[in-house]
RNA sequence: GGCUGGGUGGCAGAGUGGUUAUGCAGCGGCCUGCAAAGCCGUGUACGCCGGUUCGAUUCCGACCCUAGCCUCCA
């Protein structure tokens, strides 16, 4: 019934009340478009995803804006390297998170905004910033002066004392603190730049979000997500751009941070050459797939990615699909796929996907288990709803089975002749043959089942 | 060093002050021509040491180990 979500501002579960239940406002923290997502962004996409589904269960009006930073200085560099405009860079790598994204099973944001169109209200945020005495224009730089607001630090759990004691990095000189952030910076000709009072420049990355927020959902939103290594510096300092540019408004009432995917027990990153794109994992697997991997853990912990969790997800989807087949005869009005009270208190309990899978495990048994038409009529209402809400279990059974045929793959024509010809083998009574065509596609990793209703195969 | 988290059965991974998580793998059985799928049954799991309690994996304290952040980063 009541939606509980940990809100790492206060760090404890709490129930989500929203400001106006008519309008639900909720930003996540997007890609800067330089290169291929890889699992752990992919994990970012689908955890507020899930959130966006959840929220909509609640609520008729729920605003979800993920944003697309299309300048930054990685962009730059990657265009510098192939010598393109940055334009070129931007836009492959859009479409790329947004195909990869997809392909997880994730919807698209009703409010997908880029940096480099919001650049105005972000020179209008810096400028009302400085008027508050809350910036400073320094060397072509505006800088955020941290000092001028008191409650920074309060995400991060950092007094200003720490911080200061903590910069060990260089300090610019012209910086009137240590702590102090970028909110403009100057570009020279051959680097992307706008002009504005402070000279021809380009926006600092924690003002971009703190600009589209405000312009798309207002001053204070309902719920800001976003990794667990944005909270310092990125959202700390969006939270102190934000309240002092609104007087004191507090940017969000619930932060959501996702926990990172490892390898190894360790980040990724590629220094250490461990990134897995999605676009790789796509190749040997279904997105689907990967959607229910990344979903077998709650969203705030760290998750381990290995083959083996990989090949777990495939389990469990071939199980819950392989039940949904035998109901395959039972056809639902819209209106009875709906969601068991335990999935829906599952989701409700801060996104506790692993809890809502099993949920959806015990539905599967009893499916299999009972020969009560009204029993198996819920039971598929309930995998149905529960795996619209996933984001999963929404492909036909079959299809699912069957999967793509990959580049090396045997086609399905092939896969059915063979099939047919051990059907008719053990019909009469060859079953030598039978096995022999079986052990055949065995090897092609082709599955059989014989069952009451004929003889099915799929893909391993 | 500072700040966040985490340590659960062979593996993954929920949860709980005393009663089955769930899945995969294993074992026994049913079904099957044999398998597979499915069903039934099956495993004395909660990092270590103290404390609170009638009772702690679950609360409290110390310790050990581990991940992340403190610099771009989902």
């Amino acid at each position: 019934m009541a939606l509980e979500i940990y809100n790492s501002l206060t760090r404890r579960k709490e129930l989500f009340v929203p400001a106006d239940p008519a309008r639900v406002t909720m930003y996540a923290c997007g890609p800067t478009v330089y290169n291929p997502p890889h699992i752990g962004n992919a994990r970012a996409a689908v955890v507020y995803d899930l959130l966006y589904r959840v929220l909509k269960r609640h609520y008729p009006n729920v605003v979800y804006a993920r944003n697309i930073t299309d300048v930054d200085d990685k962009i730059n560099a990657a265009a510098a390297s192939e010598g393109v405009e940055i334009g070129v860079i931007t836009d492959r790598y859009t479409a790329v998170y947004h195909a990869d994204v997809e392909a997880l099973g994730t919807l698209p944001p009703p409010i997908e905004p880029r940096a480099t169109t919001h650049i105005a209200g972000m020179i209008a945020m810096i400028e009302t910033l400085i008027a508050a005495g809350h910036a400073y224009a320094a060397a072509g730089h505006v800088l955020f002066n941290v000092p001028s607001y008191a409650a920074y630090g309060a995400l991060s759990g950092r007094s200003q004392d720490e911080m200061i004691a903590g910069a060990r990095v260089e300090v610019a000189p012209y910086k009137r603190d240590p702590a102090d952030f970028v909110l403009w910076k100057p570009s020279p000709p051959e680097l992307p730049g706008w002009d504005s009072p402070w000279g021809r420049g380009r926006p600092g990355w924690h003002m971009e979000c703190s600009a589209m927020i405000e312009h798309h959902l207002g001053q204070t939103i309902d719920i800001h997500g976003g990794g667990n290594d944005l909270k310092f510096p990125h959202h700390e300092n969006e939270i102190a751009q934000s309240a002092c540019a609104h007087g004191g408004a507090a940017l969000a009432r619930y932060w959501v941070h996702n926990g990172f995917v490892q390898i190894d027990s360790t980040k990724m990153s590629k220094s250490i050459g461990n990134v897995l794109l999605v676009r790789e994992l796509l190749k040997s697997h279904n997105g689907e797939t990967l959607r229910m991997a990344l979903i077998r853990a709650k969203y705030r912990e760290p998750l381990n990615w290995s083959d083996e969790l990989v090949e777990q997800a495939k389990s469990q989807l071939d199980r819950m699909y392989g039940t949904l087949e035998r109901l395959a005869d039972i056809t639902l009005e819209a209106h009875e796929i709906k969601a068991s009270a335990a999935f829906n208190a599952a989701m409700d309990d801060d996104l506790n996907t692993p809890k809502a899978v099993s949920v959806l495990m015990e539905t599967v048994t009893l499916a299999n288990r009972s020969e009560d038409l009204a029993e198996r009529r819920r039971c598929k209402a309930e995998l149905l709803a529960g795996g619209r809400e996933l984001g999963i279990l929404q492909q036909d059974p079959v299809a699912w089975a069957k999967g793509s045929a990959d580049s090396e793959g045997t086609d399905d024509a092939a896969i059915d002749a063979l099939v047919a010809e051990r059907v008719a083998a053990r019909a009469a009574k060859d079953f030598k043959r039978a096995d022999e065509v079986r052990d055949q596609l065995l090897a092609l990793g082709i599955q059989i089942m014989d069952g009451a209703n004929g003889t099915q195969w799929r893909r391993a």
